[in-house]
RNA sequence: GUCCCCAUCGUCUAGAGGCCUAGGACACCACCCUUUCACGGUGGCGACCGGGGUUCGAAUCCCCGUGGGGACGCCA
């Protein structure tokens, strides 16, 4: 048998950063092993389920690089089955119908909390032996056992034991003929021949009936592999507020596929003491069994210096196409004129976390000078000897021959060295003309990236702003 | 309340009884580099939750406590 493991997100919001690190290790613990990847739609609760959750996920999956080697299944488009394995336990005496009405089991699980027991389905309907009638109360449960315990060897967690007793006679139909989580999780991990489940930390507790399940229909039993949470910054339960938002905002922030699948992947697994790890370092090292046992926090200022790693060390040409992406996000199209973005990305890409930032640092080679900084106009425009610098610039850069960074370095070297100041003297009034701020790359980047043009023009409209 | 799980620097983690004076990375601090901001380099700060055992020896094994998380739905 091969070995195969599945992602099965409900599509009732967007991929989170929880779901995207199950997704990443079924993804991965299934190419480590030669086996498939399968993606499936639990889509049966009707009411929270959207067509653009389903679209969010696929999307969020796609620009992750995870797709599946089969599916997306939809679990909606598996009535039948779900109809058809239902009947069968029924009639093999493993499952009851049973017609309480809402409040009744309301009242039923109010009682045992008051009496300081685990809220649960008592079993009253368990041996009346009711028969199918049409009413808007009936479910199909299931017969669990009650007596001994069930044991399972979690690839993360190791052992674990639950006792029957704990375990109550969950419902495997809805009054509207639709299958619950529980049952039709099993019925679709046979079907798909799933050999090995690996979810949330939050699903432990389905384990022992979903395993009473497998034994009630007489199939193998995978193994399970349960992660623990990703927490908040603050240690708390992920929310909006901190990294629950869907993946895809993620890269509207600028961060790269790559750089979030690395933090990610690390977040709860390592390999000694690497840090960088490539798609196929990924797959080839990943062993689910030594992820770890607690819940680990999310942290930006990590995933912020990953980011930048391959932000300079990818290769530039795929670099200026995130780039271009979030520039025409922000209005600037740079086919239309201006630099090129290979350039500005080797010129930005030691400077900044994110495309985001890079983006916005770089429309200064793109779009006008939006803002002055009165700070910095005043310390090195309004400084002495700042428009005769300018007027040297000028004139050299007007006459320079060959439009490049080197020949530029060499005439702020010049213009310091004729006039006995440092460079600092020289490149900071032309930064500020060139950018309207005291801070951007090396002078020669920043003035070679105008363009002779630009550049002039800029040094023409700084040298008005000087005092002289 | 009941059940389940977890516990090493601020954070992510290495550590499978002696290799631990507890290693790495992020963050933070200092210095160096320097035309700004960064990048880079060097160094520094910084942890085994508490208490009992077991053992010649425990961060590592066991028990208790404490703390945290999860679950208890006709949601997944």
């Amino acid at each position: 048998m091969t070995f195969r493991t599945r992602f099965a997100p409900s599509p009732t919001g967007f991929l989170h950063i929880g779901g995207a690190r199950t997704a990443l290790y079924c993804w991965l613990e299934a190419h480590h092993r030669g086996g498939q990847f399968i993606l499936r739609i639990e889509d049966t609760d009707r009411e929270r389920s959207t067509d653009a959750a389903v679209q969010a996920i696929l999307d969020g999956m796609h620009w992750l690089g995870l797709d599946p080697d089969e599916g997306p299944f939809y679990q909606m488009q598996r009535m039948e089955r779900y109809r058809e394995v239902a009947q069968q336990l029924h009639d093999a005496g493993k499952a009851y119908w049973a017609y309480e009405s809402k409040e009744e089991l309301d009242a039923m699980r109010a009682a045992m909390k008051e009496r300081g027991e685990k809220p649960r389905y008592d079993g009253r309907a368990r041996d009346a032996n009711l028969p199918y009638r049409d009413d808007p109360n009936r479910v199909l449960r299931f017969r669990n056992p009650q007596a001994g315990s069930v044991v399972f060897d979690d690839k993360i967690k190791g052992r674990v034991e639950w006792a029957n007793a704990e375990l109550d006679d969950f419902v495997m139909l809805r009054s509207d003929g639709f299958p619950t989580y529980n049952f039709a999780v099993v019925v679709d991990d046979i079907d798909m021949g799933i050999t090995e489940v690996i979810r949330g930390d939050d699903h432990v507790n389905n384990t022992p009936r979903q395993i009473n399940l497998y034994e009630a229909l007489g199939t193998p039993v995978p193994t399970f592999a349960h992660l623990p949470m990703i927490l908040g910054p603050d240690g708390q339960k992920l929310s909006k507020r901190h990294g629950a938002v869907g993946v895809m905002q993620y890269r509207e922030d600028g961060y790269l596929p790559h750089a979030l699948l690395n933090y990610l992947v690390r977040l709860g697994w390592s390999h000694g003491d690497q840090e960088v790890f490539s798609i196929k370092e990924m797959i080839d090292l990943f062993d689910i069994g030594n992820v770890n046992h607690s819940a680990a926090r999310f942290d930006f200022a990590k995933l912020g210096w990953l980011n930048q790693h391959y932000l300079k060390t990818d290769n530039p040409l795929d670099i200026a196409r995130e780039l271009a992406w979030h520039l025409n996000r922000m209005g600037i199209d740079p086919s239309a004129g201006g630099p090129c973005p290979v350039d500005v990305v080797i010129a930005l890409r030691e400077r900044v976390q994110t495309l985001k930032a890079m983006a916005e640092q770089a429309r200064i080679w793109y779009a006008p000078i939006e803002a002055w900084d009165d700070r910095a106009v005043k310390k090195h425009l309004q400084a002495d000897g700042a428009a005769d610098v300018l007027r040297a610039m000028h004139a050299k850069l007007v006459a320079l021959p060959a439009w490049q960074p080197a020949d530029i370095h060499a005439l702020v070297a010049e213009v310091a060295t004729e006039r006995g100041i440092g460079m600092g003297k020289v490149a900071q009034p032309l930064r500020v003309a060139m950018t309207g701020t005291a801070v951007s790359p090396s002078i020669e980047d920043t003035v070679y990236l105008a363009g002779r043009d630009v550049a002039l023009k800029r040094i023409d409209d700084a040298i008005a702003r000087t005092d002289t």
